[in-house]
DNA sequence: CGTCGATCTTGACAACTGTCCAGAAAAGTC
DNA sequence: GACTTTTCTGGACAGTTGTCAAGATCGACG
């Protein structure tokens, strides 16, 4: 019998097995990207991938441990993509621009993902055994608009004027819609959340 | 055959078959609002009332028919809840609580109502023929929050510095966050709404 | 080459789903 | 009361779902 591969939950490097879940994560994740997490079954899954019906089992222990670990697997990368111009930016222009444009080009490119982070996170109201992992996911979106905000607050020579998760529920609202807008125009929404971002940034810091 | 029935989706009063209509909805919203969208099934709703299964499809088209139906109806009624209070105020304070009050309240109190919403919405991402009705959800609610504002504004003899999307946006940002902990903790989730909504609202309009 | 464990496939399972329909029950009409 | 129409029931249908387990396949090692 083989237990490696289920048991590698707590840290991540078990190598071979690893790479598998890596695997059948990424082939997961297109088919959620699609469909969503309800309409999602293990078959289109594992039939957009390589591997039979039947191997999901072999590597998660269950539809919920394959979701969340793509969720959790994806968002995490997703919560570091503003590191590099917030790092690079100079001034409240540079900051400005490269953020607004980062989080345009996430809008568009990665559509799949944003619709299955809000959408896992709804289900999250209904399903507790999804709270955990949710709730560690907006802990890191939040730190992400945290340290934008702080970076740019830097910058202008002031202060933020709300905490972080106030931050992160106003932008991440503003982006939400943009979402959900971008499901029937694309290129408006776009256009919209940049718009609606550069007018709401300056009004977070203090006077 | 009765055709009746399915045929009064236009304007809405056939009477007795508008009243079953409403009954199945109310029945339906119960269990759609402690289960969500894809876990309430049509059986699981029926037994929730006093009628058989079978009876939904004399009423409604699809189950699609019945939860947009349901969400039209009591989402329309939410967006009416501030309007008393947007009238009757005649100081920025007394908007303020009275705002403030009724929004903590219908966190704590609509919760299923407000679980369903978010639900629905993040679906018609995925599900275009649900996207409709949320658009036009979204709108009512839009205005609804508009109608805060531009009150907010003249009490305080300022103008509103972003536009109805935007403050839409992010006071919903807000608030969704409060229904996802809500989940949790309701009265830590409320209390910590107001202080943000409150903390935001000034920074709406313009110095 | 043969053995053994890890890995994967395939088919089966029981449960559940939305939808439809034939007929029972009720309501309305003369 | 006999009839027609509306309303409702309960079961049947075909499909899908997550889960599991018995066996095939593979690869490494002695």
């Amino acid at each position: 019998m083989a237990v490696t591969p289920l048991e590698g939950g707590e840290n991540a490097s078990s190598g071979k097995a690893d790479r598998r879940r890596l695997e059948l994560a990424e082939s997961a994740f297109k088919t959620l990207g699609e469909l969503g997490y309800a309409r999602s079954s293990l078959r289109e899954i594992a039939q957009n991938s390589e591997f039979s019906h039947g191997v999901v089992h072999y590597y998660f222990s269950d539809k919920i441990d394959l979701i969340t670990f793509c969720v959790r697997h994806y968002k995490t990368a997703c919560s570091r993509r503003y590191d590099a111009v917030v790092d690079a930016a100079t001034t409240v222009e540079e900051l400005t621009e490269g953020f607004l444009a980062t989080m345009g080009a996430t809008l568009v490119e990665d559509t799949g993902l944003h619709r299955l982070w809000y959408d896992v996170r709804a289900q999250s109201m209904f399903e507790p055994s999804l709270r955990g992992d949710v709730l560690h996911v907006d802990r890191l979106l939040e730190q992400m608009t945290w340290r934008v905000l702080t970076r740019y607050a830097e910058l202008a020579g002031r202060a933020p004027c709300v905490d972080a998760p106030t931050a992160y529920a106003l932008v991440d609202g503003l982006f939400e819609q943009a979402v959900i807008a971008g499901s029937v125009d694309p290129a408006t929404a776009r256009a919209n959340l940049t718009a609606r971002v550069a007018t709401t940034l300056p009004l977070l810091l203090t006077p």
